[in-house]
DNA sequence: GCCTTATGTATACCA
DNA sequence: ACTGGTATACATAAGGCG
């Protein structure tokens, strides 16, 4: 019987393997056209590396026994490679069982002749898009044809693949179906503990149908549940956005189902959500993305709130709807007034689509470039998609993937900080460099590749530390970086003969955004023990020639005759004299051979002896403040807001009299208790469980209350509290800033402890006594 | 036992 | 679960005193 074959245009949605009939299948969930496709890729065998020190046909026969008497079927190929850059000889061991690859590759690296085993840690679906260059939210185009027995899914179409599929050079999005939801449950307090409790609503949205909300009535939530499936089943996203998704809320409703004897089937494979690599929730053939990923990568963020993370992307939110905290939701359903709580709940559900909507952009381009599954790359730490980026190119490269391996942490020097002259300095620029550390790698081939363990000729050797790096060939980091940086310059040209309205703006912007991410966190990468690309060398050499820089760039400032007011690892604060700064800037350009630019000018500057820490009227008649307390998130918002506003007067007006007396009356005021709660609330990130904390703090003592309360804080989360009035340590007076019931503000602490402290950093220079501010 | 000082833990910031 | 450098607050241990 002919095989009918065809061409089909997609864009990779998802991808996952599964085994099946006994073959591990490559599933690839496409979109195109409207329609959804899953394409099946039964060739597809996964693989490793043996590395060998022997000749192949030496070794080969063990190998051979070896995997025979495992019961393996695998296919021997002797080849070269590179490794940290030398050549290898490798055999590629193609077997056919991904689940037991891992433990074959233990087993034949311990045969006599063979030095180690390499790639045997990469997940098949991993393999498969780093050996094909087939790319999650890219488009490719495909000869299929129709699959035989093909699995029951929820696709227009299944097909089977004839060959890999071909990236193709455009961009864009298709029509993708977003859903959007968001949870209320009935906890103690309204919390999402363990699903223990009903659920109240569940509400979604999205821009293909109307929004919609299930709702538990007197009784149970089993009708919500099945009315929830039944809906994204004919909605059919192709993303589901939550808030908090990740962190119990698919948890709680998993629950919540399995009690009410449902399967949570809203995945495209009739499979329930599972949990995946990164600590998310996958949901086969479907993108499930959490946005509080996001929203805590916002560091402008204090608080992950939703409403906070939607203002600041710009969608408005209605206040009043919100205005209750999230604590008395379930008192507020007991007692019958459900209203508000299904307005609370509905505008959530829109929000998360919005913003949705608003970030797909920018995160479809992030995991083009990284490679790494759309739910993947917003759920995975930086250092893993800079790896991700990595593994693709070592493969172009033909370099083979090193082993993940646990390593002792190695601490070693980094930038340079500048003691400030404290005071206020009238007209200083700032001048940085641009890139400084990516630079550096490119400059003087900084990689493991081209360290050179011994000394050598023609080496380019650190300053301080004397590692020494070969100049030739270029390295891996440096080929890497090259290519990013060269891929950026391209993306920014083409930027500027676009209209900056227009889609293809939008998405080169994007795309430009996501390169220079990966680029300046490729340093860091370096010196993780974590990274399979670890070598404390690169990442101690790069930083010392950073220091050198820095160092030379003062050197070069003083004898252009300009005062040097302070520094911090790439950039300098100089007398914002154009004629001086601009012969600093030509010689740091001949002498160092790295691009520095001025990046801002300072009419006024204020510091004091701290470093790291300042504020300043810029040219643009904007204040700037930088590390102190005012725009620190763990700090209450009286402070915050005081110190700002001091800071204000006294860089506009110069009025150190005014500025004091400012603050006397805002002290009187907060001691009064005129001021509105939230103002009073700090908030610090759990960043272990409460359990184990060594001593005792206020916000994980506030961590422990909520738990009492049937509240489940998450590590991670941040835990807002209250300092209350009462007596002993700090931590026995603070209570979570939702449950105040019973308990009055502690005003003395928060003008002692917060309100003075922020402002006397700043009024110190003036010899301003805190005492004189509590008058 | 009480008070003062030194040290350690914890967090968030800057680059 | 990208790096180091830095400031700061509070808890707790250590030291001094009588």
């Amino acid at each position: 019987m002919p095989i009918k074959a065809s061409r089909v245009r997609f864009w990779l949605l998802d991808i996952n393997f599964e085994m099946r009939l006994g073959t591990p299948e490559i599933w690839l969930w496409g979109t195109c056209n409207g329609e959804r496709i899953l394409l099946l890729e039964r060739e597809f065998k996964p693989y490793f590396y043996l590395v060998i020190s022997e000749e192949p046909r030496s070794v080969l026969p063990a190998l051979r026994s070896e995997s025979q008497k495992l019961g393996e079927r695998v296919e021997f190929q002797p080849l070269e490679r590179n490794f940290f850059g030398r050549p290898v000889k490798v055999i590629k061991v193609i077997c056919t069982n991904p689940e037991t690859m891992g433990n074959l590759a233990q087993r034949l690296s311990k045969v006599k002749g063979i030095d180690e085993s390499l790639e045997d840690d990469i997940r098949l679906s991993t393999r498969y898009l780093i050996d094909t260059g087939v790319t999650p939210c890219s488009w490719h185009v495909a000869d299929v044809r129709r699959a035989e027995n093909p699995p029951e899914v929820i696709a227009d179409k299944v097909y089977s693949l004839v060959g890999p599929p071909e990236k193709l050079d455009e961009g864009g999005l298709p029509d993708l179906r977003i859903m959007s939801f968001h949870v209320v449950s009935l906890g103690g307090s309204g919390s999402l503990q363990q699903g223990k409790e009903p659920l109240a609503v569940i509400s979604v949205d999205g821009s293909l149908k109307r929004p919609r909300q299930f709702f538990k009535g007197d009784g149970e939530d089993r009708e919500a549940l099945a009315s929830f499936i039944k809906y994204v089943k004919e909605y059919d996203p192709d993303i589901i956005a939550g808030y908090g998704a990740n962190q119990g809320i698919w948890q709680a409703i998993m629950y919540r189902a399995q009690h009410r004897g449902l399967k949570l089937t809203v995945d495209r494979a009739f499979s329930e959500p599972h949990s995946s690599l990164y600590g998310h929730i996958s949901i086969t053939g479907r993108v499930g993305l959490d946005l509080i990923d996001v929203a805590k990568e916002m560091p402008s963020l204090d608080v992950e709130r939703l409403d906070y993370f939607a203002r600041y992307l710009g969608l408005s939110v209605k206040e009043e709807l919100m205005d209750f905290e999230e604590a008395d939701l379930s008192d507020l359903w007991a007692s019958g007034d459900k209203k508000p709580v299904l307005k609370y709940s509905a505008q959530n559900a829109q929000i998360i689509a919005e913003a949705a909507e608003f970030l797909l952009v920018f995160l479809t381009q992030f995991s083009d470039l990284v490679k790494l599954p759309l739910d993947h790359v917003v759920a995975a730490a930086v250092g893993f998609r800079v790896e991700s980026y990595l593994m693709a190119f070592a493969h172009k490269a033909g370099e083979l993937i090193p082993k993940r391996i646990g390593r002792d942490y190695a601490p070693y020097a980094g930038g340079l900080v500048l003691n400030p002259k404290p005071g206020m300095h009238k007209d200083i620029a700032v001048i940085d460099f641009t890139s400084m550390y990516p630079n550096l790698m490119i400059k003087f081939n900084i990689s493991p590749d081209t360290y050179a363990e011994e000394p050598a000729k023609d080496l380019n050797v650190a300053p301080e530390v004397g590692y020494g790096f070969r100049k030739s060939p270029d390295g891996f980091y440096k080929q890497a970086l090259r290519s990013l940086v060269s891929a950026r310059r391209d993306l920014v040209a083409k930027l500027k003969g676009l209209g900056p309205a227009t889609t293809e703006h939008k998405l080169l912007e994007a795309r430009q955004r996501a390169v220079k991410i990966i680029t300046n966190a490729m340093y860091g990468y370096c010196g993780w023990v974590g990274a399979r690309w670890y070598a404390k060398p690169v990442a101690e050499a790069t930083a010392a020639w950073g220091r050198s820089v820095i160092l030379r760039t003062i050197g070069l400032a003083k004898s252009a005759g300009l005062e040097v007011i302070y520094g911090d690892t790439d950039s300098i604060f100089l007398r914002n004299d154009p004629a001086k700064i601009a012969k600093v800037l030509s010689d740091v350009g001949e002498e160092i051979g790295l691009e520095a630019r001025p990046e801002k000018v300072y009419r006024k500057l204020l510091f004091t002896e701290a470093k790291k820490k300042y504020c300043g009227l810029l040219s643009t008649g904007e204040i700037d403040i930088v590390g102190l307390e005012a725009v620190r998130g763990d700090w209450a918002g009286v402070a915050k807001r005081a110190q700002t506003k001091l800071i204000e007067i006294i860089l506009r007006e110069e009025d150190v009299e005014k500025a004091t007396a400012f603050m006397r009356q805002f002290v009187a005021q907060v001691l009064k208790g005129d001021v509105p709660k939230r103002d009073l609330v700090i908030w610090k990130t759990l960043t272990k469980p409460t359990e184990e904390y060594e001593v005792k703090a206020p916000h994980v003592e506030a961590a422990r209350i909520m738990k009492e309360k049937g509240w489940q804080p998450n590590v991670g989360d941040k835990i807002g509290y209250i300092v209350v009035k009462g007596d002993g340590k700090l931590y026995q007076r603070v209570r979570p800033f939702a449950f105040m019931k019973g308990f009055e503000p502690d005003y003395i602490y928060y003008v002692q402890n917060q309100v003075v402290p922020a402002a006397a950093r700043v009024l110190s220079i003036y010899n301003v006594d805190e005492s004189s501010l509590i008058a």
